[in-house]
RNA sequence: GGAGGGCUAGCGAAGUGGCCAAACGCGGCAGACUGUAAAUCUGCUCCCAGUCGGGUUCGGUGGUUCGAAUCCAUCGCCCUCCA
């Protein structure tokens, strides 16, 4: 790159800390020397890099798994760059693509709207709202004429829309796929026409999307974005990435005792990467831990719970960190009561002579959903009343304001008589 | 337009007249253990039921039969191949 002349020793030594940012946990970029001649030309001319993230707008809970990109939006941002997050509401509102067979769902506009803002709330709990502009797909994808469509088609052929990896093997396993799906790369890729991005982010599964931003871009007459891959992150399963259907996830937005106990179920091997991936510490922090973890000298059980206590820290702040760990390790580690218990009301018109037999109460409280289940509950030495254990389920109790009944480790109630 | 395959519990998948509330796997729940809601092991996993027993399930409906997830008819949905 000739441009690189021009530099000015300082300018030179900036790029390469932007660089090594950028790079970092990264997986692959595509292709590595546009985007340093990129970085070099934005240092040269002061002009902010325009980094892109699509959304889909059919799921507004974010969790860990999505964070993976989001963090490093946040590292573009901290080096002065721009970040462009399109909600896309245009193919969300077409339908869901995924060749699963559930009846995709369209979303109406309010629907979109509101899943949106939803986002946002969520999103700027990490990027710089300041650095950060929304744009909505539909805005240049709902006024293109059937013309402007097939235009976009012809750019196109379906040899290479077959390459891509789940396209083959749907394909090759007879399992079907509509035309229409064939429209949602080239809707994504369109969208960095539109916005004429200068990098596009995704997780590895994205390779063919973001790629097809770049040759629509050529094809339009623009300058071409650099890709960038970030790995997925396995969910709690430590087998599927993570992700909401599968129930594998730690959502931000959920309450702190939730993320912590959900931390602490991560696998053990998995720990390092949702530090390097999902977490704020910095890279030589990360570098120690795995240092201490190989040799001996950090005990897993504490890294987790520091992980545990990180991500409480990120999304609720220091003192909720300190409360979830305190809630943890009283109910789980020295299996005693918690001090936050829930009181549900009990009507005294459930009760006969003043008692009620245990089965009746667990589903009374809503802690169990059936008495079947309640009855089983009990079989197992899962119930106990103000810490006694029941083995009975026909066994009468007489409730009192205030008792606490509890089944198995995680659900809890204090008996409130109305 | 033609030919064929399929629809079973939260999911995947056996079962092709009674021994079927329905194998098995996953998931979920519980117990034990512990270093944690990790790992491992064990049990449970349609509903009702003072534990006997009863009720409702195998895409929908209607039949055949003493008896149907299993046979017949019909409707619906999904998929494949040929054109």
């Amino acid at each position: 790159m000739s441009d690189r002349v021009e530099l000015s020793p300082e300018q030179r030594a900036e790029v390469e800390r932007q660089l090594a940012v950028i790079r970092r946990g990264v997986v692959e970029i595509v292709p590595e020397e546009e985007l340093e001649a990129k970085v070099a030309e934005s240092v040269r001319t002061g002009r902010p890099l325009k980094v892109k993230l699509g959304l889909d707008p059919s799921a507004p809970d974010i969790h860990i798994g999505h964070t993976v990109v989001l963090h490093k939006l946040r590292q573009f941002q901290q080096l002065g760059h721009e970040v462009q997050l399109i909600i896309g509401d245009f193919t969300g509102r077409i339908g869901d693509p995924t060749g699963k067979s559930e009846t995709r769902k369209q979303l109406s506009e309010e629907d979109v709207k509101r899943n949106a803002e939803t986002y946002q709330k969520q999103i700027f709990k990490i990027l710089d709202p300041a650095r950060t502009t929304i744009h909505y797909n539909s805005a240049w994808l709902a006024p293109m004429s059937f013309a402007d469509v097939v235009g976009l088609a012809a750019k196109m052929t379906v040899a290479r829309m077959l390459e891509r990896d789940d396209f083959t093997k749907r394909y090759q396993s007879g399992q079907p796929i509509s035309i229409h799906e064939f429209f949602y790369p080239l809707m994504q890729g369109y969208d960095s026409v539109a916005l004429e991005s200068d990098i596009e982010l995704g997780g590895t599964d994205q390779k063919f999307n973001l790629l097809m931003g770049r040759m629509l871009q050529k094809e339009y007459g623009k300058a071409q974005q650099a890709a960038i891959m970030l790995p997925l992150l396995e969910g709690l399963d430590g087998v599927n990435k993570m992700s909401k259907s599968l129930g594998n996830y730690i959502g931000i937005d959920e309450e702190p005792n939730e993320i912590y106990g959900k931390a602490m179920s991560v696998p053990d091997e998995l720990m390092v990467k949702y530090y390097e991936l999902a977490t704020d510490i910095s890279l030589e922090e990360l570098e120690e831990l795995r240092r201490g973890l190989k040799d001996g000298s950090v005990h897993p059980r504490d890294a987790k719970m520091r992980l545990a206590r990180t991500f409480v820290r990120m999304y609720h702040g220091e003192e909720a960190a300190e409360a979830a760990e305190r809630h943890f390790v009283t109910v789980f580690q020295q299996r005693a009561l918690p001090d936050d218990i829930e009181s549900v009301d009990l009507r005294l018109s459930d009760l006969e002579d003043g008692t009620i037999r245990i089965v009746k109460l667990l589903t009374a409280l809503g802690l169990q959903q059936s008495g079947s289940e309640a009855r089983r509950s009990v079989q197992q030495g899962a119930v106990r009343v103000n810490e006694r254990r029941i083995e009975d389920p026909n066994e009468a109790i007489r409730p009192q304001d205030g008792d606490i009944v509890q089944v198995g480790k995680r659900k809890f109630a204090k008996i409130r008589l109305v």
